[in-house]
RNA sequence: GCGCCUCUAGCUCAACUGGCAGAGCAGCAGACUCUUAAUCUGCGGGUUCAGGGUUCGAGUCCCUGGGGGCGCACCA
């Protein structure tokens, strides 16, 4: 029926563009300026001679006119299908209804649509088909391509943040023979020609920090980490991460870096750091609030509590709250329990969670001035972790008991636990600086940038079961 | 993994306590020289997620399985 599209097209416009340049045109005037258009037809409306199509590609919308003495194949043109590819060239027109228009003059398919769209007002609702046939999506819905266009820009500027302060971009392996970094369920795979297990990373910190000790003294990873573990809306198996290491600094240096670098991409985003979140109100102007965690359960809970508490007493608090724990678990692990069932939630921030038990915190620094606790902290926002930072853990000596307490926990069962990394710690052994780490997931931030509820909504593709059970 | 909810035309949705599966948009045919979700006339369109059961009769009730959503658990 068509014939067969061109290989390639020379556009020399787009919706926005002609919107911007023509703005001050007459309702009913024609100029001499001929631009070329592509991009998908998504509506249509024939009268007789006259035919107008709405074009649409990544930047708006724009009408097509077509009149049957100056369109080429004028019926074939009006028959066109909603979500046909268009090239269109044409002059520059505005309607005597005041609508910018390209004057169709010569027009050719780029690719047909042979399955049609979604119903052109009420769209594609069912959020799994949006998930599944994103290519439906971003055009149908107008918010989707929005929160796409806005995650490659939280993407983009934070490169550039990070650039100008001097940190380094670099890869580090995305298999791993030792699991380590993040306490998370891994996946496994197999390198056949090795003949050997491989976990894909679930955070690439050890790394990162083997290349502070080799000298790259500002580092930074953005990519990709795998965690085997349930999907939420919060939750996908594979999540993008920003990792930062910083020689000479400490975690006081990560809050700083970390509600500027919000903050800013707020701003730039938006035009301020007040932003609402699900109609809510939400500052994100630094400085953000320092409180510990200890402060916190305080706060939210009533009830003071400390690692140096005997761990009766401590299990008697959390029962007290209905916070449910297994006996195995020690001081630490039962205040950052009670934090996390009583508290976390309930803050809505952005506010700095600082200084975690030890017991929980294998890979950061102790703390300078209060046992039982490390330099650590979490900033939340809109009642949910956006990252994990802290002054990193320099001491081989203490670092080996760290891991060998978790390596004692993972064989008592806990497949999240760590394993010793012997070749990190032959790297710390050489000689790592005081240094800063700083973590944060990239999908919850364009979550709250974007305001949308559902970490699937900032994820092209996100992990569903096959379609066809 | 467990609990609750949900699945009807390409899309968005109807169908009272079980009683002939419908509408709008999209599609097809036609009318229309400034439309804006164009309008008007006509037409076609279904494995009601799948399989089984109860019943004279099932989209509707029951069972099994599947997809999805939310909550819990787990985590960022």
């Amino acid at each position: 029926m068509s014939a067969t599209p061109p290989y390639r097209f020379d556009r020399t416009a787009t919706a926005a563009e002609l919107h911007d340049r023509y703005a001050g045109l007459d309702d009913g005037t024609e100029t001499a300026d001929v631009v070329s258009v592509a991009g998908r037809m998504l509506l249509r409306r024939v009268q007789g001679k006259l035919a107008f199509g709405t074009l649409t590609d990544p930047t708006g919308r724009v009408q097509l006119f077509a009149r049957t003495d100056s369109t080429p194949r004028f019926d074939e043109f009006a028959a066109l299908s909603l979500g046909d590819w268009l090239g269109v060239t044409g002059t520059v027109m505005k309607t005597r209804r005041g609508e910018l228009s390209v004057r169709v003059d010569e027009w050719c398919v780029l690719a047909e649509a042979r399955r049609q769209f979604p119903d052109k007002w009420h769209g594609l609702v069912d959020v799994d088909t949006r998930y599944r046939q994103r290519y439906v999506d971003l055009w149908v819905n107008e918010e989707a391509r929005r929160t796409f266009l806005l995650r490659s820009k939280v993407i983009s500027s934070t490169r550039r943040f990070l650039e100008d302060r001097g940190f380094l971009e670099v890869e580090t392996p995305l298999l791993h023979a030792v699991q380590g970094g993040a306490t998370a369920k891994p996946f496994v795979t197999h390198h056949n020609a090795l003949d050997m297990d491989l976990f894909l990373r679930i955070a690439p910190e050890l790394y990162l920090k083997r290349l502070v000790a080799g000298g790259l003294e500002r580092v930074f990873e953005i990519g990709r980490v795998f965690r085997n573990e349930g999907i939420s809306p919060r939750h996908n198996p594979e999540f993008t991460m920003l990792e930062l290491y910083w020689a000479y600094a400490d975690y006081t240096d990560a809050m700083e870096l970390t509600e500027t670098l919000v903050a800013g991409l707020a701003t730039e985003i938006h035009g301020t750091s007040k932003l609402t979140y699900g109609g809510r109100d939400l500052d994100l102007t630094p400085p953000w609030r320092r409180a510990t965690m200890v402060e916190l359960i305080a706060e939210h809970a009533g009830v003071e509590v400390d690692v140096a508490m005997p761990i009766d007493e401590l299990r008697a608090i959390a029962k007290g709250l209905r916070v449910s724990f297994k006996p195995a678990w020690g001081p630490g692990k039962l205040v950052l329990e009670i934090y996390e069932k009583t508290s976390e939630a309930e803050i809505w921030g952005p506010v700095f969670v600082c200084d975690y038990p030890q017991e929980v915190s294998p890979l950061a620094r102790v703390h300078r001035s209060k046992p039982g606790y490390v330099e650590r902290f979490e900033p939340i926002v809109a009642g949910r972790e956006l990252g994990n930072a802290f002054s990193e853990l320099i001491d081989p000596d203490d670092q080996r008991a760290r891991f060998e307490a978790q390596a004692a926990e993972k064989d008592a069962g806990d497949d999240e636990a760590m394993s010793v990394d012997e070749d990190y710690l032959r790297a710390l052994e050489y000689g790592l600086p005081p240094t800063a780490g700083l973590g944060i997931g990239i999908d919850r931030l364009v979550m709250l940038l974007a305001d949308v509820p559902n970490i699937r909504d900032v994820i092209l593709f996100p992990t569903l079961r096959p379609e066809s059970g």
